[in-house]
DNA sequence: CAATAGATCATCT
DNA sequence: GATGATCTATTGC
């Protein structure tokens, strides 16, 4: 295939299951979250205002629902591709949100479920040393002071957090 | 540059 | 029937 596409994952957010109220899985396995609940390794990817798909990976042991999702990627190979499937925009805006990244992989829903470890969608380790920058999440409602945004300092692949109305 | 509105649908109550 | 882990275009300075 010539639509292979690589990138490094810049910022991510966790949602710690049962316990966290802005994550889908709080109240309990549903037919959507089942991956959740399954084994780590696994892609969980769904669709977000009906129009974007977000990806996220099972990553606690199975019966608990903690999940990773990805907030942004710093493009690596296929920046041609990427660039076909984003339309005119700079390379830094190709996969720096949710919605944004799968569509630059070319995620769907077609991968839930998928073992991460393996097969065509893998995640591999980190390759090199990087300072790390903490925040609270974006674009949620619940907990939404939990510092549970996680990014690379400095990367400008990371999306900016927008200035949401906070109370004078 | 900053802020706002609109698009659009699977999932859950 | 309401809601949501979003993005883009458009408006106003």
């Amino acid at each position: 295939m010539h639509g292979r596409v690589s990138a490094r994952i810049v910022e991510t957010e966790a949602y710690l299951g049962t316990r966290d109220r802005a994550a889908h899985a709080w109240r309990g396995p549903t037919p959507r979250t089942q991956v959740l609940f399954g084994p780590p390794g696994h892609a969980y990817v769904y669709l977000i205002y009906g129009m974007y798909e977000c990806l996220n990976f099972a990553v606690e042991p199975e019966g608990s629902a903690g999940c990773v999702l990805i907030r942004a990627l710093e493009p690596v190979g296929g920046l041609e591709t990427m660039r076909k499937r984003r339309g005119a925009v700079p390379d830094e805006q190709l996969a720096n949100g949710p919605g944004k990244l799968t569509i630059a992989m070319g995620i769907t829903r077609a991968q839930n479920g998928a073992d991460v470890t393996r097969g065509p969608l893998n995640v591999c380790a980190a390759d090199g040393d990087f300072d790390t920058g903490v925040s609270p999440r974006i674009g949620i409602r619940h907990n939404a002071d939990w510092p549970l945004r996680f990014f690379i300092a400095g990367n400008r692949f990371v999306g900016r957090a927008p200035n949401r109305a906070a109370s004078s």
